[in-house]
DNA sequence: GGCCTCCATGTAACCGGTTGCATAAGGATT
DNA sequence: AATCCTTATGCAACCGGTTACATGGAGGCC
């Protein structure tokens, strides 16, 4: 037990143990073209010493420029966030700002009170998927520059992720190994992610001819997506198209519980592609680039920063199509008679299967 | 396209709007119990329209308190960390604090300088798994205040998580089992959480009679688990315990690509307990309970930065021991003679399945 | 009524940097 | 030698809060 580490060195005090004025410590951190060579090298001796390094809080009050970008995004634990994050962290640091992250835990409130409390420590936001209703996103883009990703709000700054090629790749891959039925297994109804899919989806489908049930699933995780295979099973559909990996996986799980066969007896897609390596089998899924979202998304940030003007620009990042292993030609189900209607026969005799009870 | 957000409403508008000194606005914010009940509705009133907030960086800066705490993490993509952030932010959040994340994506030198930056925007360190060697991270800790998880160093606060529990339990339930051979692939040799993990599995397989052998699969991801798989099938073991989820998670589609049956021909044991549910099958594994490390360092960090005073404190989080369906009896491998001496004729009976071969 | 106390608020210094302006020294120009 | 320019550095104000201390008015007490 020992008492608090003392203040950290100030500038003041380097000032006087290497005989130069505050103003030239200063600069020799901020403006060293100003001076002498052999100044720098004094102070940074001395500095060195000391241990003193320019205190970011005092240097950002009077500046005003932070060298901090929020970054705030609805769930950490949701594995589409990682990778992107680590992407904007990268390009922030090559730009020499760092990185404050927030997490709003999906609460609209808590990304509001986040905004709030970072405004003065950071020079601008980047807000991943928010919750936020428009107005108030807004009055945060008020205050400090702010670049939206996933989040299509006029006027703003925004990375937005075009769906429609992958997804429209997806369903044309499926239609060209014969499958005729698929479903959706759609995430959060509310979403604007998941509106944006559900709906390229349906477009696709209708201009190809192929039939599309939609499934709910309501919170984009495994959990769900393993009750939604409850329910896939009992359509006559041959595939299925999930909001996203964390579902697809789900998905793949609660059928291999009932005794299914995938790609056999289902083909999966996947979104995303933040799992999609490592399920089994591996999955095929439509990548999302979340980390290049993460890297534009810091990009336009620090451009607007630096140019002192915010631009209304839209910046799309195109999804594409990865062919794993969950997808393959629909094969007449051994264990029905191929022709037969569907759901009550398909349930009972999945039912029949032994089922794998691990606790969880 | 338009011009930058004005500075951030100022104490000094607030109090000339309102009619009081600056200090008057201050004390509402900071100490409301020394003015009139009517004050504080007046200034509240007037921030509220002109839409004031205390400035954090200001308040950092002379008081010395940011009101912030870095948490700093080798790499947020590994799943083992989220639920520690969140619940690290959540417990900092409940004390007034909010938490400026810090990715070193593994490399000390990164981890250095985050902490060099961030030394004056934050009141205290939380290092997760730290890189840093002990000099430097000592040196940190004579700066502010640090907590260290999953790291021992003496004299310094530290989270630490008694693998030994976890591991024997393991152990004891495979040897439970009838496993009388079995396989630790292990992490990053240089790694203290792999040191500690492998110590404890040596130390119980020991104990009780087990023959271990160690594979090294060098990076803690899904890749090196598959990779090592190949090493697993040639060896006479019936099972299998990873380094982390994400090594075991590899191991089984490793194996399965090879045809093998989890838990008929290996039985798998994870660590972390991260994926664990979300795995097919799923996973048995020795939880870690990351989100109680993240919790009690909080804690411990802002007892520490409350009281003043430096605890040369170590709290061990237990590890426990989660079955679920990744182990079983080992079975007798149906393709092969069962007492059959072992690898060549494994090997060669498993490349006669056929073999998926979705591409990666 | 005079004095003391307490309460609510104002005054001004301070936190640790940055930066516009002033100044001093040295060199070049004429 | 006087003037001017350039370069290197110091001086002091400022960023937006906090807080020790000062002040003034109201109420209590003898």
């Amino acid at each position: 037990m020992t008492g608090l580490p003392k203040r950290l060195p100030t500038i003041s005090q380097v000032a006087q143990a290497a005989g130069v004025s505050r103003a030239t410590v200063s600069r020799t951190f901020s403006r060293p073209d100003l001076l002498k060579p052999e100044t720098i090298k004094r102070v940074h001796e001395v500095a060195e010493k000391i241990g003193y390094v320019p205190n970011q809080v005092a240097r950002a009050l009077s500046t005003g420029r932070a060298g901090n970008i929020a970054l705030v995004v609805p769930d950490i634990a949701n594995p589409f966030f990682p990778p992107l994050i680590r992407a904007a962290q990268a390009r922030a640091d090559h730009a020499g700002y760092a990185v404050f992250l927030g997490d709003s835990d999906e609460q609209p409130e808590r990304e509001d009170m986040l905004l709030t409390k970072m405004a003065a420590q950071v020079e601008g936001f980047i807000l991943a998927s928010p919750r936020l209703d428009e107005e108030r996103v807004r009055a945060h883009a008020a205050r400090r520059p702010l670049v939206l990703i996933n989040r299509d709000i006029e006027g703003l700054p925004r990375i937005l992720m075009d769906v429609s090629v992958g997804i429209a790749a997806a369903i044309e891959h499926l239609a060209s190994l014969n499958h005729r039925h698929i479903a959706y297994v759609s995430g959060p109804p509310a979403s604007w992610a998941n509106q944006q899919r559900q709906q390229a989806a349906v477009r696709t489908a209708e201009k190809l001819g192929i039939h599309l049930t939609t499934v709910p699933a309501y919170h984009p995780n495994h959990e769900a997506g393993r009750k939604a295979a409850g329910e896939l099973a009992q359509l006559p559909v041959t595939a299925t198209i999930a909001f996203d990996d964390l579902v697809a996986q789900g998905i793949m799980a609660g059928l291999a519980d009932l005794g299914w066969r995938i790609p056999q007896e289902m083909s999966i897609v996947g979104f995303d592609d933040v799992l999609a390596a490592t399920t089994y089998p591996p999955l095929t899924t439509v990548a999302a680039h979340s980390a290049d979202a993460g890297t534009q998304a810091v990009k336009l940030l620090t451009e607007v920063l630096s140019r002192g003007q915010i631009r209304d620009e839209c910046i799309i990042i195109p999804t594409e199509l990865i062919v794993r292993a969950t997808t393959d030609q629909p094969t007449k189900r051994p264990r029905t008679a191929s022709a037969e209607p569907r759901s009550e026969t398909r349930t009972e005799s999945s039912q029949q299967k032994p089922k794998r009870t691990g606790r969880r």
